[in-house]
DNA sequence: GCCAAACTAGGACATGCATCCTATTTTGTC
DNA sequence: GACAAAATAGGATGCATGTCCTAGTTTGGC
């Protein structure tokens, strides 16, 4: 059965929503309204609408981590590893173009209203970019091997930025060939 | 003397405030106190923030046109011209650095509040996207042109987007140096 | 100097929001 | 089945915000 809390309801619709509208846009209303519980119900899990940013985000590093180990169990080659993350954009394209990456939308967000789960926000990034690095290494390149997991995620980043605003399949795909093609040049390079 | 109308100074301080905040974090309240007006007031120039929003947006336009007009006035060479472009990511650092890219933070939140403004802000990426195409096809690379104008955009996006998140002005200067290097080799490549 | 038009001030208003409070229902345990 | 604890409902509260309104002040053209 493995029935699903409330508290974890309430933090997968939160999750959702922050995604879509936003932290700041998305009320408590539209969290209970999703759940389905009334407003006062959320006090009793959540004090303020900070926790349940905080639990978002504990939530989301927690998936993350879960992907990461994943794609270690299917015994990939480091690069086919770091080409899983690329294609991150291609598997979840829909979305991106329609609100952007997740991690960088909230960190901008947060950056912006300077809040105090910036920083544990941040971490998204670095578990991705810990992780970018270590494959790199793996790959040989390791002088290089921070660098180099900088300039994915950036670029990452940066179609995910694009593919938002041109909403443009195209552009996506091709700069993932772009990057993949990259990938296989820099172990050399470095 | 060249006395700044009150118009003017309301669509400064507005276009800094949200940048710095955010639009939908900025208040009426905000602006009218940096401006130094009271809040009635306001409504005389603007009817709505949505209006303000507009105007902001207006005012970008003009002046980035006038920037990249700037630039041609120089009598620099395409090449030249594109790295001035890379290079706003090196002046900007610091602000960048707190705020993120003015553009991609502003597309971003629209984006993610469905704003009817969005297509105005998407067009200051379609001026630069234009008018980097039109160097790289001054350039001599027609066929990739517009492939190239989108990747140095995005390229400048996510370096834009991580230096705000990990407040790092060594990895904005390693890859600026890095996205020059892509510039001087791109040519051929085309 | 007069007068209409441009501008400014500041309070009023309705709304939406995060948060709090209390009363009621459900659940687990003995 | 009793009872305490967990969970839920929904209204109350206070505050900030966008917008509106009306009354006062300044300014430019004659």
């Amino acid at each position: 059965m493995a029935k699903v809390s409330t508290r974890e309801r309430i933090v997968a619709e939160a999750d959702e929503l922050f995604y879509r509208k936003g932290f700041e846009r998305t009320s408590f209303s539209d969290i209970a309204e999703a759940v389905n519980i009334s407003r006062g119900n959320f006090y009793y899990h959540f004090k303020t609408k900070d926790d349940i940013l905080d639990a978002v985000i504990q939530a989301r590093l927690g998936k993350t981590q879960v992907m990461l180990d994943q794609w270690h169990a299917r015994g990939d080659s480091p690069r086919a590893r770091i080409r899983s993350f690329i294609h991150i954009l291609i598997a979840n394209r829909t979305r991106i173009m329609q609100h952007g990456c997740p991690v960088g939308t909230l960190c901008s967000e947060l950056a912006k209203l300077d809040h105090p789960s910036r920083a544990e926000a941040n971490r998204l990034f670095t578990l991705f970019r810990d992780w970018l690095r270590h494959q790199f290494s793996q790959l040989g390149c390791s002088r290089n091997a921070d660098r180099f997991a900088l300039h994915v995620l950036a670029w990452s980043q940066g179609v995910a930025t694009l593919a938002n605003a041109f909403h443009d399949e195209r552009f996506i795909r091709e700069e993932v060939a772009h990057l993949e093609q990259w990938l296989e040049n820099c172990a050399e390079a470095a």
